[in-house]
DNA sequence: TCTAATATACTCAATTTGAGTATAAGGAAT
DNA sequence: ATTCCTTATACTCAAATTGAGTATATTAGA
């Protein structure tokens, strides 16, 4: 067929299709919702029998449900929807993160069942809510990523259990040039050699571990059982949640840097330390306080409110509120981030 | 309904779903292909008639095929395997760009049809292909947003008749702190007082025009004759295809920023000049000659080939190559970009 | 050989960053 | 009241980066 031609035809398809309607798709919505509550960053999660993991037992997942069109009149109306009715929380910031439809079905439809793709959601809420818990949970994200959190220094995991791993599972490919890409791949995402630890590669770091079969899904969905390694590598969680989860630290640690999101997990005012305590959580590393300091001031991120917060146990601190101003000031209003840092 | 009862409802609920399914949904792929050939960025668009249109004629749309669940094993490969089979395109970089869910319906299906969603993706190709063209057409995409070309100053367009017509727009409204608001959203989006002008902004820019009727699609949308400015607002697309195209855009410019895309864009070989006349065109911004260079070399992200370019018009200007190693040296890996700049 | 066009090199002040030291203001222990 | 500990805030200073140039090199063509 000729580029010509087939343009055409590309042109007239929508046509045909809508005479021959494809096989449905359920749309699944999937919630990834983060709070910041002492220097801990959490996630909330629901207990969820999962046929596909092995044992069958109960495991983590996000908040979900199926996208009903007769009902909800946009996707993000839904997703607020069954986050409202169902955990009491209204959601404020949302953001739309990443649709999957890449590798999981629903596992007690088979192959036969309908494809399900999950369009995700990364929602930002101010710390306190959800005072008893059933089924549902707050987690702290780095029970799932324990190698995310670099704030007392590079995590002894990494070169105990990770490194390890990755090597022997990078020499078990026989094909040098295989080798190689995969020596680059654990360089880059793990920040080996002359290369950086680099905050937001965390889909990356996650996906390597996957590939290299050292977190428990991977084993699972292979039909393998789980590796030793595995009993240290982060909790598990049902289907690909923990990827989308992956997905999202890596988005949120990225987006602070050039957008003020970090205030919609903070109360109306807050102390600087409380700000950096709150960056520092998310971005899993330390921060030089006073150029932190500086820089938000001075970025024009926040102003003073000349109220005093007497709680800190030394010198009281001033009460900052986030300046909205600044969005018309400039292009991209965020928390800039250095490399690791150790605490002073 | 208490939170705690919710919470476990929420954790059932994917069981009740799988015996009661919801109805169908159609999955619909979209492609923003782009390439940039001399100085100016072209979008891969096809013709397709669309009854929603006023007039009902032919309009641009992006090229689109559904999901067949039966075929594709992931959405990316079913959208590389549409451009494929129907332009001969082989797509190489494609990263998805957001999930469209929110306003349109297929219009021959009306409300009563499958509702359609529409996972849009941006795939960067170099330049060349499609020699003749049938109905799929290479389109400048400032064609398509010509407020968003700044390469030779503030377009005349703003200033002559878009920041008019938004003036009478947001008078319009009766209530005061609904004028203050589209105020604001004006200024931040437009880059007026003391707001500069963020290229970035593009859907921000967009969805405003669009709700302030200007464009045609927004007109038609809603039933209504187009507005007489609609006529110098740029071609309209197809849907909300426009819509998907200001999201690419600005996500594109968005990421020249901290991933070295741009060279996905440029041949193996490329002089500084012809890079930097890319990331112009990408961006719509002039950009300081020398500063530039110093940026990309001393950044590590060329290096020098040793060979020349004869035909430059001038001395002859060495060709350089993208360094992969780049990757693993420095965190967030691009060419950042300061305000407008007029050409030297 | 002069000029126009383009490429590349070098300069320099202003600003921003990284990594501190110094001082202020509270509470608790002596 | 004095000392110590803790946290907050202010100030310093060298190094690096950025913004905006000027200067020189190398080609083609008048």
């Amino acid at each position: 067929m000729t580029p010509r031609r087939a343009a055409l035809e590309f042109a007239r398809l929508p046509k045909k299709s809508a005479s021959a309607p494809s096989p449905s798709v359920v749309v699944g919505l999937n919630a990834v919702i983060v709070a910041v509550t002492d220097e801990v960053p959490r996630v909330l999660t629901v207990s969820r029998t999962d046929h596909a993991l092995a044992g069958g037992g109960p495991a983590d997942a996000l908040p979900f449900g199926p996208l009903r069109p007769e009902q909800h009149r946009t996707l993000e109306r839904g997703l607020r929807s069954w986050a409202r009715q169902q955990t009491g929380i209204q959601l404020g910031y949302v953001e739309q993160l990443y649709t999957f439809g890449d590798r999981f079905r629903d596992p007690r439809a088979g192959q036969s069942g309908p494809w399900m793709i999950s369009v995700a959601y990364l929602a930002l809420v101010r710390e306190q809510q959800l005072a008893g818990s059933g089924e549902a949970h707050w987690r702290d994200w780095y029970d799932y990523f324990p190698w995310e959190d670099w704030r007392s220094g590079s995590p002894a995991l990494i070169s105990q259990t990770i490194l390890p791993a990755l090597e022997s599972w990078l020499t078990q490919s026989s094909k040098t040039p295989d080798v190689r890409t995969r020596r680059e791949r654990r360089d880059i995402a793990f920040g080996l050699h002359r290369t950086p630890w680099d905050t937001e590669r965390t889909l990356e770091r996650y996906e390597l571990l996957y590939e290299a079969r050292l977190v428990a899904e991977a084993a699972s969905d292979a039909g393998e059982p789980a590796p030793p390694e595995a009993e240290d590598l982060g909790r598990p969680m049902a289907l690909d949640h923990r990827r989308i989860l992956a997905t999202a630290l890596g988005r949120l640690r990225g987006k602070i840097k050039y957008r003020p999101v970090v205030f919609e997990l903070l109360p109306p005012v807050f102390t600087l330390s409380h700000l950096q305590r709150v960056v520092e959580a998310l971005a899993g590393i330390r921060l030089h306080k006073q150029n932190f300091r500086r820089l938000v001031e001075r970025g024009g991120l926040v102003e003073g409110t000349g109220q005093y917060d007497e709680e800190t146990g030394g010198r009281p601190a001033e009460l900052f509120a986030f300046r909205r101003e600044v969005l018309r000031e400039r292009a991209a209003p965020g928390v800039r981030l250095p490399g690791p840092q150790a605490r002073v």
